[in-house]
DNA sequence: GCCCAATCCGGAATGGTTCCTATCTGCGTA
DNA sequence: TACGCAGATAGGAACCATTCCGGATTGGGC
């Protein structure tokens, strides 16, 4: 039911994701190929416990822990992506203008700003078949003056590791 | 530095506030004036832990319950928002093509759409000056086709309830 | 076949959020 | 003024997504 792409796209993916895994230096274990195969054969948008579901279907022993280190390993060699910046908690807003976001995708900083430009946003018919409109929402991310002052010493994604994935909670502006 | 609204934009939101909360026909208690206060002096977007610290230097007793309920009430009422969609966990995107959102804000499902308008977007100056920008990303919200044909018995938000701030989940589209 | 490092697994811990319920408050009424 | 009701609140327990930990496993190179 058109849930998901061409498999041949499915194909471009994987051999995009073999090269990337290949150059970071890393291990293709089957695990990964498998977690990375479901993400990318599905056009919702699942989360992990839903990736876990299906891993397990193939590798019955695959533990949650391992998920998680997987997408996010992912996330970071930049192979997928997160709908919406990383969050830890939901934030409240009470500016009821029409307004738009920069988010850093480092700490979590967030700014409103204003667009005229923005604001006057055609949605396409397509959309309108999914559902009502109640508004659009611009969300443009970066990383910010401070954090990129404070990455003055690059490390690079590399390897799935644990290490600060929490980072932004303890970097939060005030 | 910057960081609160003019005094009389704030004083504006609370009029309005307690005349939404007549017209809903809730009581309007100190703890519920005190936390939309708190939310709408905010130039950044605290999430319910910084509210609660916040409120707590004025109502040292108030319970972290009372500002997660009051803060849920006060989105159905719509007088604040959250930033980004109401979510419960993070979702991942396989698709590394630049795209936009689709969200419905009641159930969650969450489609992909292309826009050449979209992808063009020109980020404003200002927004420049807060820190480097990778991408601009659309999310337009609505409900959708099958929120809409299950929600055929109107329920009107009213009174701040526990009910249904995790109805999402169990909704979830495959 | 053995060793080492990377990887994985299971369970325990963590932290944000919500639920439960006894208690409290404000208000209309007798 | 006392009473009783309905709506709100406080506080702690429960819940659930996510991460951490420590020991077991695996696979490639020698």
């Amino acid at each position: 039911m058109g849930l998901h792409p061409e498999p041949t796209d499915i194909e471009t993916r994987i051999v995009r994701f073999k090269e990337a895994v290949k150059a970071s230096g890393v291990k293709l274990t089957h695990q990964r190929l498998t977690i990375f195969r479901e993400v990318a054969a599905s056009l919702d948008h699942p989360d992990a416990d839903a990736i876990f579901r299906k891993v397990q279907r193939r590798i019955p022993t695959v533990s949650l822990d391992t998920v998680y280190r997987t997408l996010w390993w992912l996330n970071d060699l930049g192979l997928i992506t997160t709908l919406g910046p990383r969050r830890e908690s939901v934030r409240f807003d009470g500016n009821l203008e029409h307004h738009h976001h920069y988010v850093c995708v480092q700490c979590g900083l967030a700014r409103d700003f204003e667009s005229a430009e923005f604001n006057a946003l055609c949605v396409p018919e397509a959309v309108k078949r999914l559902g009502s409109v109640s508004g659009t929402h611009v969300e443009v991310r970066g990383v910010c003056e401070s954090c990129m002052k404070r990455a003055r010493k690059s490390s690079h994604p590399e390897s799935p590791s644990r290490k600060g994935r929490k980072a932004a909670k303890g970097a939060r502006h005030e």
